[in-house]
DNA sequence: AGCTGTAATGTTATATTATAACACTTTAAA
DNA sequence: TTTAAAGTGTTATAATATAACATTACAGCT
């Protein structure tokens, strides 16, 4: 990654985000041959609806909104199996530290996943491994540790959230 | 931190790792006045029984063993309130990713944790932060996000583990 | 078109992790 | 010795995740 994305601290148009995304998406799995079933692609879009972490119980909630309402209701396994599809191909992250999902911003590259999250409204930015994975490399190298995975979520203000006082909503306040 | 606690890693007198966290748990609770009860003080031995992160509810199975056969089963509660007290006391830590808690080596100062967890025999150590909240602090600040805490869990295989073929027990095993 | 095997999804049930809410007990101070 | 606070017990349930098996969709073949 050349620079972070922190478009998830500021205002923007989020349906270019979804609608970027969701293209990215298609290109990949359409270059790895594997399938954006409409499933996957509901769960997908959900994740992309805010550049907020999402929990697979609200996934599958809006699944619900989204079906005729004689239908019998979607059932945990189909949303986390998405997730997992999703995952598997760079798609989306999982947040350890929330059980939360969120959409990958740079999924065409193999990469781990470094986020910063705003404990007040919940905005999260994926920032460049660069030093930070080096930094980790460095220690594991120390103990002869050899890393697979790196997870690294640092919880904390976002520029928004720093700005409005106590109780105040003076700041942005978007759901993007 | 001055240097990296890999005692996880290698074979050693677990008794004294034990027995050396326990005298500094019960010195660092006097010094802060709070009370390490007996409750307390028998989930942080259970947790202090390996180097390897423990989940509650195998915490919760440990602490009925050590109980009056007649005596009513322990419960959730009691536990997770155990660990909340030790966590906020700096004397365990979280491990998010595996919803599991392992005993703090350094818990005389206030500190981020960050972990290498091996995923074969899930041995952990903890390491220091220095050179990799730099960085994170570096990432944060270009995004002017304020830190308030940093999760950071490195899974891989520790030199034991990548020093035993495939499938051969050759390495070390120990369960400390 | 009609088979056939694999991938995907549906369905039911349950496992795992964590907490809410209220009752009781212990402790240390007034 | 009351009494307030902290700690623990107890019951119930919330929130997250997966196992296991049934069914459906689809791609490749004949």
């Amino acid at each position: 990654m050349t620079t972070t994305d922190t478009r998830a601290f500021h205002q923007h148009d989020h349906g270019h985000c979804i609608d970027e995304a969701l293209a990215t998406a298609r290109q990949l799995c359409a270059d790895n041959a594997v399938k954006l079933t409409p499933v996957r692609e509901q769960v997908f879009t959900i994740v992309w609806q805010s550049h907020k972490p999402l929990g697979a119980y609200a996934i599958l909630e809006q699944l619900a909104q989204g079906q005729a309402p004689r239908q019998r209701r979607i059932a945990p396994p189909t949303v986390y199996r998405a997730l997992e599809f999703l995952q598997s191909n760079g798609l989306v992250h999982r947040i350890a530290s929330l059980n939360a999902y969120i959409g990958c911003c740079t999924p065409a590259r193999a990469h781990q996943s470094h986020f910063l999250i705003c404990r007040q409204c919940d905005s999260t930015v994926e920032i460049p491994a660069g030093a930070i994975s080096q930094a980790i490399a460095q220690a594991a190298k120390q103990t002869h540790f050899h890393i697979e995975g790196e997870c690294v979520e640092v919880i904390g203000l976002c520029p928004n959230c720093q700005n409005q006082g106590q109780g105040s909503q003076l700041g942005v306040s978007s759901d993007e």
